[in-house]
DNA sequence: CCTGAGCCATTTGTATACAATAAACGGGTC
DNA sequence: GACCCGTTTATTGTATACAAATGGCTCAGG
């Protein structure tokens, strides 16, 4: 509901309400809170009361900057620990990206499911649960989601060829490129929903 | 409990049990079953039983990688956005700590309690409530609760002079020598915990 | 018109009961 | 003797009730 916008940033959660909205009682609702908060996309105040967090610019530059630190690190261990399955595993969610955006109509969302694939192949294979665990927090948030909503035709075939050019990185063991690409890969993101942001802006205004 | 060794790695923890004995019900402790959870303290079944998380050394050199990577990325932020009065905050910390361990037997709480507030007002000062959310996550774990029980003397006045580098690189507004310093200050504290955890083996065979 | 105190409404914290599911055990069969 | 299946038991998931704490509102007073 966050991430659908249905919920604006900055209203009140009332455990109590969202139970009777989902036809749940107030128990499973406490735990999603709880979570969501750790997840920083919910905040609570000081007395306990839930609500949704606002993003400012500067926690998405910090979110961005984050997920580019340890996404470089996830690809700096995955290239010296991935097998040859999840290399295969790789190249065919690429070449299902590439799939997707090659028609007029780009399928975003076919993108969007490759996309988090190949992401997490990555990150199995940096074989590191922590490191996991860490990044899941940091990508299933709100601005991440939409950054790929607004990509252009020049961007989601950029995307593709950086994806590319990973693989090749990890085909050659070669951790230190990698982390240079994935770092590379994330800023790009960042400016890319930078400037769909400040398109958005100007036309709410 | 944990953290004590009261609950041996891999045992099962049952939320009816720790219910009683913690004289409350289940409904708190299923609370703290998953936040603990989300610190890898716990790890949960298929079948969602909660077993104590048994620490492989993979285990302990990914948490301290990773830790390092994070404070590394706090100190450099910290040292553009640190003010004054946490820069005395930080001498005053520090000043705790050399007091500590100065007596012929050292007060490890004291000092485990300064260095605590030390790194914590770096982690403020990094400005960044995602950074500070993760590094929450890796810092209240066994292994480097236990690492300074075992620092020796040597150990602890290194420590001391490492944290007096990193307040002369906040000092100078030096981002990267701060990095550099707290990247080095974490890895030695691994080495530490390796070698005391050497000892501690050699002593159980 | 502003301020503050007290009361009421809202919201969260905790306890408990019951339902659903998975593990453990035992009896039977091959 | 090993293995499979049904029953029992343990454990977690969910719903609900009540207690505690917090916010906001009203009304009195300056």
């Amino acid at each position: 509901m966050i991430l659908a916008g249905e919920l604006p940033p900055g209203s009140q959660l009332s455990e109590e309400a969202l139970a009777l909205r989902c036809a749940v009682s107030r128990t499973p609702v406490r735990d999603a809170l709880r979570r969501l908060e750790a997840d920083l996309l919910i905040r609570r105040s000081e007395s306990q009361r839930s609500f949704v967090a606002d993003w400012s610019d500067d926690d998405i530059e910090d979110a961005f900057e984050l997920r580019a630190m340890l996404e470089a690190q996830a690809a700096r261990r995955a290239a010296t620990r991935i097998n040859a399955a999840q290399l295969e595993a790789l190249r065919v969610h690429n070449h299902g990206i590439e799939t997707a955006i090659a028609a007029d109509l780009p399928d975003i969302s076919t993108f969007l499911e490759h996309n988090r694939a190949f992401h997490e192949i990555i990150v199995e294979a940096a074989g590191s649960p922590r490191l996991a665990s860490l990044l899941t927090r940091l990508i299933e948030q709100p601005v991440v989601w939409r950054t790929a909503q607004n990509y252009d035709r020049e961007n989601l075939h950029r995307s593709h060829r950086e994806h590319e050019e990973l693989v090749a990185a990890f085909a050659r063991r070669d951790a230190g490129w990698a982390a240079s690409i994935m770092t590379g890969h994330i800023r790009r993101a960042y400016y890319a929903y930078l400037d769909a942001y400040a398109v958005q802006r100007q036309a709410a205004e």
